[in-house]
DNA sequence: AAATACGACAACCGCGATGCG
DNA sequence: CCGCATCGCGGTTGTCGTATT
């Protein structure tokens, strides 16, 4: 069942988002080019995989680094360069693109003032933008945001979950700074260790939440999700 | 109040790796 | 072993909200 229709591409609304969901749901987060097929979302197998990893996936968590969170991928880039998938695997709930998004912006920012800051021009600092950005890392760089909220217009039906996000970042602090160790693998679902499923995170059985969960991981559609019926078919 | 600059993040693209027939 | 399809990663770009002038 091909769509001859043009790929979609651009920003995701909430019903693709949602069926993506429910999709990923019934056939897991592997076949991404299945998936994108007989969902009929007219996108990619790249797109849907893409989607689901930085944005849909219920382990994520939202909202700014912690000061222990920059540490740590200060410490693990100047270790490892920008493996960012590796680097994102020691911060549980945080996307490889979220981290490089991060680094480059913070990076870039301490470049900057670094580079303001010292009346000395040095050569290193002049080279590239790369070049400023590898040159620099220590931490400090937690600049508060408030870009979360602008979410909470684009998300309509995610308020609940970003204004969570916003209060329990405030409010729990340090608590979100137990990492488990290596083990845990994005790619496969596998969410369950030290991550503190917090009201910070995806709430699977939460009678508000559009999903819920199964004990094997897996996210199913509320019996009464508009597209329940629709997938029942699959 | 309007214009501009900046920051944060979502999404796309290209390429290499991997799996399968 | 080879070729194709798919996946995953890293780099890059586009968009939008916020801050500053």
């Amino acid at each position: 069942m091909v769509q001859s229709e043009e790929v979609r591409k651009g920003p995701w609304t909430e019903q693709e988002d949602f069926k993506l969901v429910s999709f990923v749901g019934l056939f897991g987060d592997r076949r991404w080019d299945f998936i994108a097929k007989v969902s009929g979302l007219n996108r990619t197998g790249k797109s849907c995989r893409l989607r689901w990893v930085n944005y849909l996936h219920p382990g994520l968590k939202r909202g700014k680094m912690t000061p222990h969170e920059e540490r740590l991928v200060l410490e693990l880039q100047s270790k490892w360069g920008n493996r960012w998938s590796r680097i994102a695997r020691k911060l549980p709930g945080r996307t490889d693109n979220e981290i490089k998004n991060y680094w480059r912006t913070h990076m870039r920012k301490k470049a900057q003032d670094k580079k303001r800051n010292s009346s000395a021009p040095c050569i290193e600092h002049h080279v590239s933008k790369d070049a400023e950005e590898t040159s620099f890392y220590d931490t400090g760089g937690s600049r508060v945001s408030t870009q979360v909220k602008q979410h909470e217009q684009e998300e309509i039906s995610m308020d609940d979950i970003w204004k969570d996000i916003d209060i329990s970042e405030e409010n729990s602090g340090l608590e979100n700074e137990e990492f488990c160790n290596d083990n845990n693998n994005k790619n496969n679902n596998n969410i369950s260790c030290s991550l503190p499923m917090s009201s910070s995170s995806w709430e699977y059985n939460s009678s508000n939440s559009l999903w819920v969960m199964d004990e094997e991981s897996m996210l199913f559609p509320k019996s009464d999700d508009p597209y329940f019926s629709y997938y029942a078919n699959y």
